[in-house]
DNA sequence: TTTCGATGGTTACAAATGAAACCAGTTTGG
DNA sequence: CCAAACTGGTTTCATTTGTAACCATCGAAA
């Protein structure tokens, strides 16, 4: 009979680790800040971009938006970010972060570059286990890399 | 001011593929067989090794127990899978899937096998993208990779 | 201008999840 | 033999999530 192995099916692989991944850099910014994940992520975009509506945020950092709606919210009542209506279609917010905003902001960045950092030494270290893998469920089906610029 | 890409930020980039691939295939199991992906872990998971324990369950696809046991509870009561108590230790039960049940996995192991195909397919015609970005997050900080197996 | 479909954003509700408490059974150490 | 610590598994409860409905506004077409 034809069976699966779960170890080593590209989604489940991929799934578990950017599960692994994330849940430990959650812990960068959750016990840091007490954010959540999409609070992070809105955090981050606003940082990065200055001023951002809701939907581009959702568009950036590929959340529902009805997440970004709850994170803005939240950032909001922390009064980390600020509102102001748009001139010309009243039913858009332009968002920016507040001092205090900023502040976090500028507080993590430099924690998330060096968690990945960290993360790619720690690639390095296992001989690039994950990457390997990766690879090699890539390589197992399908003939071998014909144009790959690696 | 120091700035972070999200977009490129390692963690993000998996967890967005992760999540892209995850859903796109949760499609196959949730439209065709109406399952979740605990559910859908657990019948892989049985199907593959005949017979195992919630906890050897939970080891393998990387599920919390609680998981497991509704997953469990589900395919039990849809009759896909019967408990049998351990002789020696009456805290155990033994999972094996039923007639329904392994038909329900018969059914589903080509279409996962050629939902990875697919996807390492799509993965080679677009250069490799994933690959190639993932790599390419790897290699931009670092010194090049030293005793790459590739 | 009015109406109708699309769009930005919020809210309500149901389902999925995780943490912790829990129950039953097992092992260990006195 | 007994109590305490531990383990397999379930349940409870609070939080998070996704879907869909919703409200307000906008743009286009009649």
């Amino acid at each position: 009979m034809e069976i699966l192995e779960l170890e080593s099916f590209l989604p489940y692989r991929l799934y578990r680790l950017a599960d692994a991944v994330s849940r430990e850099f959650s812990k960068v910014y959750s016990d840091r800040l007490g954010l959540s994940r999409p609070e992070w992520r809105t955090l981050s975009g606003l940082g990065q971009h200055g001023t951002m509506t809701a939907t581009e945020l959702g568009k950036q950092s590929a959340m529902h938006k009805t997440k970004v709606s709850r994170a803005v919210a939240e950032l909001e009542r922390r009064r980390w970010l600020t509102r102001t209506p748009d001139e010309n279609d009243r039913r858009v917010e332009h968002l920016m972060l507040t001092k205090a905003g900023l502040a976090a902001y500028r507080e993590m960045v430099p924690l998330a570059k060096a968690f990945e950092r960290e993360l790619i030494n720690r690639m390095k270290l296992h001989q690039q286990a994950v990457l390997f893998d990766v690879i090699y469920s890539l390589e197992r089906k399908g003939t071998p890399s014909p144009s790959s610029t690696i």
